[in-house]
DNA sequence: TTATTAAAGGACAATATGGTCTTTTTGTAT
DNA sequence: ATACAAAAAGACCATATTGTCCTTTAATAA
């Protein structure tokens, strides 16, 4: 589905958010143990996503990740098009230039309707509605 | 959606076997030159496809790639299989080792569905059902 | 003020993917 | 038999992705 930097980033993402909500701000070195991934890797993308302006961080003692409480919640499809680009899914599924409908490859049809609820299932969904999803059903994070 | 090779592997193949309805065997700089795509990337992504026995080819004048007409037809999820795995789309959205019923990720609900979704499209359709599609329909391969 | 802590920054390396080109082999037509 | 055409094979290169590590900066606590 996604990539290893979305993917990293998305659940790292979860976990700060949902450290955030028990008044923690995890560090790089708790947060890629607890989502298994590369700590210095996770480190990288995690600052990427500060610069981006997606999350905060504060450095020193007591320093970590954490978002802006007065920010709104963060839809997937904004971090997926940080990460992979916004044409990630909007286009054609056989590889052509451009999907369109009134020139659709063989595809389209029935390949169209799968991305669409792709889109709406990472526009209706963002980092904050998984965290409360993995608090209150007390789901995996790795 | 998919990656380059298989893209590739994929307009190539719907175009052989809409050539070999009209009763052409086409070469790698013809069938490169009407997908778009890089010929001779595309010319050892066919050798691979020969190999694994997807596909038939002859050498030297009049030479080319055909389908075996005794063979079923090629369902796209047996040719993603080959290009990128088969693990593809039976892997958690989320990034988890396994997608687990049991033990889902905060994704699982809403994107096994699509998931499923994907894994019907890409096992209903074969690279001759899209080949008919685009005789039928002059649907476009570029 | 100083020591400590943790993020930021950046160099570097490994691997995978995507792509090009030349030579060899094999089949066909003449 | 020979010339030619086209796939097969494989060396090689480019780029993107993924990952590691070291140094610097900034914040906090003592
Ligand atoms: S034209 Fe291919 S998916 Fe729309
Ligand atoms: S557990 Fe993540 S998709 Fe099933």
């Amino acid at each position: 589905m996604f990539n290893k930097e979305t993917e990293y980033a998305l659940r790292g993402l979860v976990y700060i958010k949902l450290q955030n909500l028990k008044n923690r701000r995890p560090g790089t070195t708790e947060i890629a143990k607890e989502i298994e991934a590369p700590q210095f890797y996770t480190a990288k993308i995690l600052q990427r996503l500060v610069r981006a302006g997606f999350l905060r961080s504060l450095k020193g003692k007591g320093g970590g990740f954490f978002f802006d409480p007065d920010k709104p919640d963060l839809q997937l499809i904004k971090l997926i098009s940080a990460t992979e680009g916004d044409k990630s899914y909007s286009s054609c599924g056989f590889g052509l230039k451009h999907c369109d409908n009134d020139k659709p490859c063989p595809l389209h049809e029935k390949y169209a309707v799968i991305r669409d609820s792709i889109n709406k299932l990472i526009s209706d969904e963002t980092v904050q509605s998984l965290a409360e999803k993995v608090y209150k059903k007390e789901l995996n994070l790795r």
